[in-house]
DNA sequence: TTGAAAGCGATACCAT
DNA sequence: ATGGTATCGCTTTCAA
């Protein structure tokens, strides 16, 4: 049923080989036998099959890309970003939403790596080991993660964090608190690194708390205990468990930022939204998609390439959340 | 490189077809050669090259999904629901985020088409004869959208508005307004209609406004002139104008649900996390893209069948922003 | 019950 | 500059 290139070739008039031709390197053929290929795919309406020419060429065209969970407005923004990117160089993308569950996401990639050239993995929850195999058999390329000489493309927290503890220390604050989203999360171990690094370089104190999951709920479940511990200002895993906390502050009256200052990671749109506005250190999540595309063609492109690591900056936002420390 | 269908032959010591043939249909096979084939199946770590089988079946075992926006927080939803229930029958999805813009959507439909069995279209934006072109071509399945015959998924809109006005004037509420979406958006349309009839038989006038983007900006454009109509209530085309009116609405100082009450559609995460909490007309989003799959699976299996529409129901949430009519 | 051979749509190599 | 042919990995007749 579908237009094949035998039937370009018949109505052209030439074989196979020559609409092959005409369309991959234009140059090879006479000018006469391109234009009669040219107007009789456009009048069948020919697109070649990718598949096929997958088959031959061992190129697919597409490429995958694993989320953990796309209900998280973090990641829908990196997803645009390879769209975007990958439809650019003409390459289509399947996408896998993982659930959050590190052993579905082995599957997945076995599943999906015959069909492509490549995967993007955004944020995988997988051991490094199990990392490290699958960048054996496939080009990968991680985002918001590093392992070994994985090509990668990760977020430089100390610069921002630095940033964001200056923001807090200018309005009196001396001692910070930290919500830690999922253990496994490499992001998470970074920020926790990166905000040590920059409270000591500042002489703030820093106060860690218990470690949640990375959601509104989590960030309900963690205000109180906050609270309890006296500080000035708190430093939440993600928006979302900046705004849980928010909500619950809120709930019992207390002012921000007039009592305690709350800031979060990602500026996803929602911060916005809410009120008070949160102040928080924006991920350049497009940004990341785009530059993950980017990577993983060049790897495809030259394997044997060294490593490849893009480190992207994050921007802090202040808006109404953080304010003056409030006097002792 | 990885291992072919001939090297799981060898290993077996059978041929090819065999091996085929022992996955395919497994009852035509010998149980000792059957055994033999699954035990090198498992040794090996062989995976059929679904491109290459798809060549010769016509199924390619892929569905291909089209979005307006990730951003907007519902569509996650429905590409969850598409993604899990696809998996469930060993499918996998290709999405694409057509950016709200209705020339792209006919350019990644044909990109796609060639490399998947299906193609399911959320809230598409192109014309009605667009999509009936394609429906031609390609079994493709609607969601939130009815064209002619083309099979769909679709909310019913009055069942839920019936509630929804219920609950309203319940509290008293004699006069609403309804801030539309986009006039090319079917389901606003199809929520104007709907709300005209529930109003009519409730005895509530209607005022309406004037469309807006349907985004949070959208709500905040919004909110001053509903005021200004002096309503009690007033319904936002979804949750996102919602909010943005609770927005505006909070900075000028207007009580929510004092002053005025506020609804919105589709119940995203956001609504349960804002202050007041959104009351909302729940939209099953996951359901709605699972539905998506079967029917399009359906489809797929038996293509002479009838029309196939699947109409969904919603729920009403109530929350904190609604309650009482002011006394006039 | 099994194997040999043809063929899906496209490309690449080798002739011409 | 162009055509013929082998081939990619797999399924599906057709014989045996």
């Amino acid at each position: 049923m579908p237009v094949t290139i035998k039937d370009v070739a018949r109505a052209a008039g030439v074989s196979a080989s020559t609409v092959s031709r005409a369309l991959a390197s234009p140059d090879l053929v006479h000018a006469d036998t391109r234009e009669r290929v040219r107007r009789a795919v456009a009048e069948l309406g020919y697109h070649p099959n990718r598949a096929a020419r997958g088959l031959i060429t061992g190129r697919t065209g597409n490429l995958g890309l694993l989320v953990p969970d796309l209900a998280n407005p973090f990641f829908p923004g990196v997803v645009k970003g390879v769209q975007a990117r990958a439809r650019e160089f003409d390459y289509a993308v399947f996408l896998a939403d993982t659930d959050e569950d590190p052993a579905a996401e082995a599957g997945l990639v076995r599943n999906l790596s015959k069909q492509v050239d490549g995967l993007i993995l955004c944020s995988p929850r997988m051991s490094e080991p199990e990392v490290r195999a699958l960048s054996g058999d496939t080009p990968i390329v991680l985002l918001n993660r590093r392992v070994g000489r994985v090509p990668s493309v990760t977020v430089n927290s100390v610069d921002g964090l630095r940033h964001a503890i200056g923001h807090l220390t200018a309005l009196g604050h001396r001692r910070v608190a930290y919500v830690p989203g999922p253990k496994v999360s490499w992001s998470n171990r970074e920020r926790l690194r990166a905000l040590r690094t920059a409270t000591a370089e500042a002489g703030v104190e820093l106060v860690e708390t218990g470690n949640v999951v990375p959601r509104f709920s989590g960030g309900v479940a963690a205000a109180d205990q906050v609270l309890a511990t006296g500080v000035s200002a708190v430093i939440g895993y993600n928006d979302l468990v900046a705004i849980g906390m928010l909500s619950r502050l809120a709930a019992r009256g207390v002012a921000v930022p007039g009592r305690i200052s709350v800031m979060g990671f990602d500026d996803i749109v929602l911060s916005e939204m809410v009120s008070p506005a949160l102040t928080t250190l924006a991920q350049p999540k497009e940004q990341t998609g785009r530059a993950g595309v980017d990577l993983l063609l060049q790897l495809l492109a030259d394997p044997g390439h060294p490593i490849q690591r893009r480190e992207l900056d994050s921007h802090l936002m202040v808006r109404d959340s953080t304010g003056p420390a409030p006097h002792p």
